[in-house]
DNA sequence: GAGTGGTCTAGACCACCAA
DNA sequence: TGGTGGTCTAGACCACTCC
């Protein structure tokens, strides 16, 4: 490896080692771009980086120190559930179980921040992995962002239609555990209780609340990232 | 909000209004800094930024284009755990339950690419917060990797000690769900059968294995991330 | 081979903020 | 208010890869 990301292992290595110590500040860009002979550009690019890994924090003035509390900070890959399902070799399957207009239930309108009543889409669909039962959802859907010909949700899931026909803006995803109850655990084949792997996402454009989803997935799911 | 990631922006509002549409080129990297009156280097550190979020896919000579699969790209922040209770405000507790050397069972060993046998410190704690159980931890740790002094882990979690004191590598994370056994029911404090929130961790310096973590989390956790 | 993105440079100005 | 990081420029060379 060559250029800014040699030099940022560089510096990594040294606060790996110790050199640098946590909550120390480290030589200011122009004196660590002479060292490495590099322009200051380039030192600055490395720093960066590591300043958006988490491992240092960068102020003007105060200049560049370890970070205390070295947050690990990984990324996360959010794909597509029918894609999630191929990549692991199996057939995908969707079953649209309900869809009919209905209030948006508090709880779900808290969470958008929807003030007053509203009418939403509501969609239940079970998705399949060879057959089997992988994933059920239960989404609110705001149909005012809805264009014209809104799609067959039997056909294509719900979130892939939107990802690919709305803008979407701001977004927000919590991971949980929850016992399946009675209806869950019927529709995922399961006994009840049953730990579930719970997925809560909301999804907004610039402006509107779009979508609330609860994704309960069957018992083997595991979400992965590397740091 | 000024400079590239004004232009940041606008690309990405060009790409929400449907503009330009998934799978399609935009125009190159000095097209565009033209358009917008900004050297290539500003359009190049904005479209740079959009690779990175997953919104578009960057090759020589191919050129720029939307992204098909629009892959929502989340950022997770892993606190330390005492931290992550005092950060709600409420007080942090440790009670190391077990420490002991032994012989690494065999999925720990296949997790951590760990061949033959080996011997590592296996360590029970319990996390708490305001004395209420909060986390079950249960870990091996390479002792090979430990400097002297080794600390006492019924003061400090090993977790915060390592993250200080033991230059990491690379990391993985598995979050998933499963109900409590009699043990972990126990020592949490609840039913048998219920619903815990999964964390596995393993951690490597560049080299060698260092750590492996199962952290299950009383009911009620949740891992929180904004899009 | 040629077009594209990836990177680097030397210099400059600016925004922020601790001293 | 001065030192620091944040950003921008104009130009250049290079690496990759599609044609």
């Amino acid at each position: 490896m060559q250029g800014w990301e040699a030099i940022r292992d560089e510096v990594l290595r040294r606060i790996r080692v110790r050199d640098w110590l946590p909550g120390e500040n480290i030589p200011n860009e122009q004196m660590l771009a002479t060292e490495f002979g590099v322009a200051r550009a380039t030192m600055n690019r490395a720093l960066r980086d590591l300043a958006a890994a988490g491992v240092l924090e960068r102020r003007r003035k105060a200049g560049t120190r370890v970070a205390l509390h070295p947050v690990r900070r990984a990324r996360l890959d959010i794909p597509v559930t029918r894609l999630e399902v191929e990549e692991r070799g199996q057939v995908y399957g969707l079953r649209l179980l309900y869809r009919a207009m209905a209030l948006v239930p508090r709880a779900v309108a808290a969470g958008l921040g929807l003030v007053g009543d509203a009418q939403f889409w509501h969609l239940q669909s079970l998705h399949l992995a060879d057959g089997v039962p992988f994933l059920l959802e239960d989404r609110w859907l705001n149909p005012a962002v809805l264009p014209e010909p809104t799609p067959d949700f039997a056909q294509i899931s719900v979130n892939e239609w939107l990802v690919t026909h709305v803008p979407l803006g701001a977004g927000e995803i919590v991971f949980s555990a929850a016992n399946a109850d009675q209806h869950e655990a019927d529709l995922l084949g399961l006994p009840p209780g049953s730990a579930l792997f719970i997925v809560e996402r909301m999804t907004w454009t610039d402006v509107w609340p779009v979508t609330h989803a609860r994704l309960a997935y069957a018992p083997g799911y595991r979400v992965r990232t590397r740091i």
